[in-house]
DNA sequence: TTGATTTATTGGAACGTTCCATTTAGTAGC
DNA sequence: GCTACTAAATGGAACGTTCCAATAAATCAA
C-alpha cells in the first residue's frame, strides 16, 4: 500500500540523518558531498520510494529538460519515423520527448501547443498542421521559446525549417518519367494550403517546362494525400478527353491509391501507366510493383531537427538556419516507357 | 522580443488592478468573480503574454491533467492506432495526453516511466517493451499511479488490461483455413516472450485439436513480428520435407511478409497458399491479394483503456476489470481452398 | 440605524525544490 | 595556539501557484 503523502526530500533527509539541502546536492549529482554521505542517501531514496518533482524543481531552475513534438499525423508511418529519429538523439542528450498528436487539426493543435507550453518545454519541434494560421505561433515566439518546423513550413515565418528538397526531388522524379518517353504527365494529390504541395509541384512543373514538355501537357489533379485520394486521381485522369500515361504523386500514399485504381481497371502499373510516389516509405519497397519514389530520408531529418533543437537550447537563441536535406529518387519498378508515346514518336519522332 | 521575465499571476494583477487571488480564481473559471472583474483580468491576461505555470499550480492541486503513454513501438501503425484511440477520448475530457516511444527496449521505457513520473502525470497508459520485467512497475504501483496495460499483459501482473481477444481471433481464422480444407496448417512469427504469442498460439491449436488436426500437422515457425520475419518464415516452412498450405501469422506484418516470399517464388498468395494476418491494419484491406485478417479494433481498444483510466483517475483507485476486446475475422481473397488436399481428400475422404 | 447575510475580493501560508550565504569541522602553516 | 584555508553540510529565501480564512462591500430584515 503506497504511503497516502508522497515522499519528499524532507523524508529522505530525516531518514539519512542529513539536511534537505545535502538531499538536493546528492540528487544533482554534485562533487561536494562526501561519497559515504551520498550513498547513505541514494540509500534513503530507494527505501522512500521517492519520486523526483520535476514540477517543483523547475520553479527555481527555470530550464526543464522535456521537449515537445508536436506532430500532424501519427498513423502517417512518414511522421512517425520523424518522431523516431528526434527520439534517437533526445535519448543520447539524456531528454525524453513528448510527443502530441494534432491529427492535422488546427483547433487540437492550438491546445496541444497550449499544454506543452504550460507544462514548461524547453521547446517545441513541430509538424504543423494543414490550415494552421499565420499567427499560431506569434505566442510561443514571444515567450522566448526555441521552435523548429519539420517537414512543412508556414507561409511567413521566421521559424526555422528542417525539410527535404521537395522542389528538387519532384524535378528529379519528373525529369526520370519524361526520361521513359512519357509526353503527357500528371502531378496528382495534395491541395494548395500546404506549401509542400507547391514545392513539390513546382519542380514538377519546371521539369515538364525545362525538357520540352508543352504547359498543357502538364496537368494536375488536386486530392487528398492518401490512398483513396490517389484513387479519386486516378479515375479523374483516366476520364479525361486525351489522358496523361504517368504521374508523379504529391505522396506515397496517394501512389498506392492510383496503383490500386490501376489494378481495379485491369491495367498494370508500371506498364500501362507510370506511377512515381513522394517520400519513400518503408513499405514503397515491398509493393507489388515495387514504387519507384522520391527518398527523403524523415528519420534523418528528425535527427537533424532534434540537432538544431538543442543548440538553439544550448546557446538561448530562438534562431538557426533552414535546413533543406537531400533527396533522391529511388528507381524500382512502377514506371516503365510510355507504350503510346512510343508508337506516336515512331511515327513523327522527327518533327520536334 | 519576449520580456527576459515570464509574466505571473502577480503582474496580470498589477495590470488588471486586483489581487493575485482573483487573478487565481479567474484562472480557474470560478463564478465568484464578478463578470466585468474577470473580464478585465481576461484582458490583462493577454496583454501580458501569460503563460500558466501548470508546475507551480501542480505544487498545490496535486492532481495533475496529463496522461502518460508509453508505446513500444510507434512506427507500426497498430499502435499509433490504439494511440489516436485514446487521444480521441482524452480530448474531449479535457486532457492532452504525452505520447513517449519505447522502441521496444525496455531500458528506454524504463528512463520514459521515470520521467513521466517526475512530470507528475495522473496516470499511464502502457504498451508494455518486450522483455520488461516483471518488476519494471513495482515502484509505479507502490506509488499509487493509475497504470492500465494496452495490448499487452504482463505474466504475472495485477495491473487491468484492455486486449482483443487473442485466443479466439487465432481459434476462428485457424478454424476458417481448416474450413477451406488445409489439413497440415503453420503457425509464423512471433517468440515465446511475448505473452500475446502464447495467446494466439493456443488459439491456433486448440482449433487444430478440436477439428481433427494432428499435432504433427500443426507446425510452429517462430520469427521477427516484421515484414522480414514473414519472409523468413515462409522459407523455412517451404523447405520442409512436408510442407504446409496455409499460414496464420502472428500479425499482419509476417502475413505482408509471407505474401512477398510466395510471390518471390512464383506462388499466388491464396490460391497456392493461404495466407492468414492478424491486427487488421489499414493495408489489408489494399493488399494485393487483400490480406484476410483477425480484426482487433485498436482504436476502439485505445479508447476503451482511456475510458478506465478515467475511470480510475475519478475514483482514486489503481484497480480496474481487465477488457478484453471483441475480435471478427474479415475474409477477404488471401485465402482459398487447398489444392492438393482436395485432391487428396478426393481419393481417401469417406476414411475419416 | 443596526445586525445578519450574501457577494466579491484579498493576504498569507503552503506545496517541493534550488541556490546562495553561512556555519561547522577538519587540516595546514606558522 | 592562533589564523587561514578547504571541504562538507546546512538554513532560509525564493520560484508561481492554490486554498483557506479573513476582510470589505453590498443587500436585506427588523
Amino acid at each position: 500500500m503506497a504511503n497516502r503523502a508522497k515522499a519528499t526530500i524532507f523524508d529522505i533527509a530525516r531518514e539519512a540523518g542529513v539536511s534537505k539541502s545535502t538531499v538536493s546536492l546528492v540528487l544533482q549529482g554534485s562533487g561536494l558531498i562526501r561519497p559515504e554521505t551520498a550513498s547513505k542517501v541514494r540509500k534513503a531514496i530507494e527505501d522512500v520510494g521517492y519520486v523526483y518533482n520535476r514540477g517543483a524543481a523547475n520553479l527555481r531552475k527555470a530550464h526543464s529538460n522535456v521537449i515537445g513534438m508536436v506532430i500532424n499525423d501519427l498513423t502517417n508511418p512518414f511522421f512517425a519515423e520523424l518522431a523516431v529519429g528526434m527520439e534517437r538523439v533526445f535519448q543520447s542528450a539524456g531528454i525524453v520527448p513528448f510527443i502530441a498528436n494534432t491529427a492535422e487539426n488546427p483547433v487540437r493543435q492550438e491546445e496541444v501547443l497550449k499544454s506543452l507550453m504550460e507544462q514548461g518545454v524547453a521547446g517545441l519541434i513541430v509538424s504543423p498542421a494543414r490550415g494552421t494560421t499565420p499567427g499560431a505561433f506569434r505566442r510561443i515566439e514571444t515567450a522566448g521559446l526555441p521552435v523548429v518546423f519539420a517537414m512543412r513550413r508556414l507561409p511567413e515565418s521566421r521559424i526555422p525549417v528542417i525539410a527535404p528538397d521537395n522542389h528538387r526531388g519532384a524535378y528529379l522524379a519528373t525529369a526520370h518519367l519524361i526520361g521513359k518517353g512519357h509526353r503527357r504527365l500528371v502531378f496528382f494529390g495534395g491541395s494548395s494550403d500546404l506549401v509542400v504541395y507547391h514545392e513539390r509541384l513546382g519542380g514538377f512543373r519546371e521539369a515538364c517546362e525545362t525538357q520540352g514538355i508543352a504547359a498543357r501537357d502538364a496537368l494536375v489533379v488536386e486530392g487528398e494525400t492518401s490512398r483513396r485520394g490517389g484513387i479519386g486521381c486516378l479515375e479523374t485522369a483516366l476520364a479525361m478527353a486525351e489522358p496523361p500515361t504517368a504521374a508523379l504523386c504529391f505522396n506515397d500514399a496517394v501512389a498506392f491509391g492510383a496503383m490500386l485504381a490501376l489494378r481495379k481497371r485491369g491495367l498494370e502499373p508500371g506498364v500501362d501507366f507510370a506511377i512515381v510516389g513522394f517520400d519513400d516509405v518503408a513499405e514503397a519497397e515491398h509493393y507489388m510493383p515495387a514504387l519507384t519514389s522520391v527518398a527523403v530520408d524523415s528519420a534523418g531529418l528528425g535527427e537533424r531537427a532534434a540537432h538544431v533543437m538543442l543548440k538553439m537550447i544550448q546557446s538561448r537563441t530562438t534562431r538557426a538556419e533552414d535546413h533543406i536535406g537531400a533527396v533522391n529518387l529511388v528507381v524500382r519498378e512502377s514506371c516503365g516507357p510510355d507504350r503510346r508515346t512510343r508508337n506516336r514518336t515512331a511515327g513523327s519522332g522527327s518533327m520536334n
